[in-house]
DNA sequence: ACTAAATTCTTAGAGAGCTAAGATGTTTGC
DNA sequence: GCAAACATCTTAGCTCTCTAAGAATTTAGT
């Protein structure tokens, strides 16, 4: 709908050129970022094309893996907050990708179905995310891709130690419970179900 | 101010459980949004401490290296639209960080300069800055960090060009000059000005 | 010199994310 | 068996970012 035009291509060029010339040592933060607006970007040009925004190709993906979640896992997996979640899921409802029904047996919970329109969308937007990706490390070794990968995953992992650190020492002891859980989930990647029962 | 507790460190866990358990093939944009989340967060965490928002931070970093700039500059060296630039400022001159005003000579163009307070700031923040850094990395070898580094430049630069041919690809010949622009922007990495003269 | 084009700032409105807190249900512990 | 604790969804409201379009001012072309 909104392709970018020369202003946009204009900007990115600036933060090129900014690249280009200094890279000091702190500005890692300030790189990665750029690169997600580049990823981010050029996908939702692409999905736009079909009517379909970021926030709803987020969900849709987890969705196309499996369906019947609730708005709490789909939360989960979409590694956004739950009233992220909410109002992502009542635009597709509107838009029909997807249908959000209570069952039988627990009336709080809602689960989250596709629609056959929502379940089309998999064969014609996946390509397009392939694209992008294909485009993005054009020209880059597998290798290098690797260890970009692996690199990206330790910062966030360094930094989710961190915050857990940092939380503790400033509730000075969150309740065993708390810490327990904390440590359990970051030392054996357990599951949420840590949370329901210490 | 409003440090992060239990629920958020919960969300992180979830985000590193999702990527220890499976990293497919298309999924790097989403491992780089996360990492730029992570990356935010820790550093966001941080500036509320001293009132400073993350939209602050983009540009006292860039008018600690140099003031007196317009605000177009200014979105350029931040690598921002200008909305997001004159709001940004906007709320930076109510908080006293910087002035904005016009010279004479030209009534259009509004130049910012910090104020001592906003000078100040940067002993401060600084520091937490590389804090956030240093935690980030470590661990990490110096060399893949350079390797991610280059890797994510190259990524940004791909789209880049890509985002340009499309454009030109889809308008149909937008105008020589403006396609001379951009080629010459992309293959020297000309300064703006070739915006203004071609 | 004066109109037309280009710049720059500004306003308006939307999307995607977050936190805090309210509502509504379900579980658990006495 | 019921009150208290917990879980899940929802609402409200904020931030940061963007695009589109308007207003003001400067530059350029004839």
């Amino acid at each position: 709908m909104s392709r970018a035009k020369s202003p946009l291509a204009d900007n990115t060029q600036a933060i090129l050129r900014h690249w280009r010339e200094a890279v000091p040592n702190d500005r890692l933060a300030h790189l990665v970022k750029d690169a997600t607006r580049a990823l981010l970007r050029a996908l939702q040009m692409r999905l736009s094309a079909h009517s379909v925004s970021l926030g709803h190709w987020t969900f849709l993906r987890v969705l196309w893996e499996k369906d019947g979640l609730t708005q709490k896992e789909l939360s989960e997996r979409a590694g956004v907050m739950e009233p992220t979640t909410f109002s992502a899921l009542k635009a597709m409802e509107r838009f029909g990708a997807v249908t959000r029904s209570r069952m039988p047996g627990n009336r709080k919970k809602i689960f989250i179905y596709l629609t056959p329109k929502g379940r089309l969308l998999k064969a014609k937007l996946v390509p397009l995310a392939e694209e992008v990706n294909e485009i993005a490390i054009r020209s880059v070794k597998a290798a290098d891709i690797a260890i970009t990968r692996q690199t990206l995953l330790s910062i966030i992992e360094n930094l989710a130690r961190d915050e857990i650190e940092t939380t503790v020492k400033e509730h000075r002891i969150p309740s065993t419970r708390e810490w327990a859980e904390r440590g359990v989930a970051i030392a054996k990647g357990k599951r949420g179900r840590a949370k329901k029962r210490a």
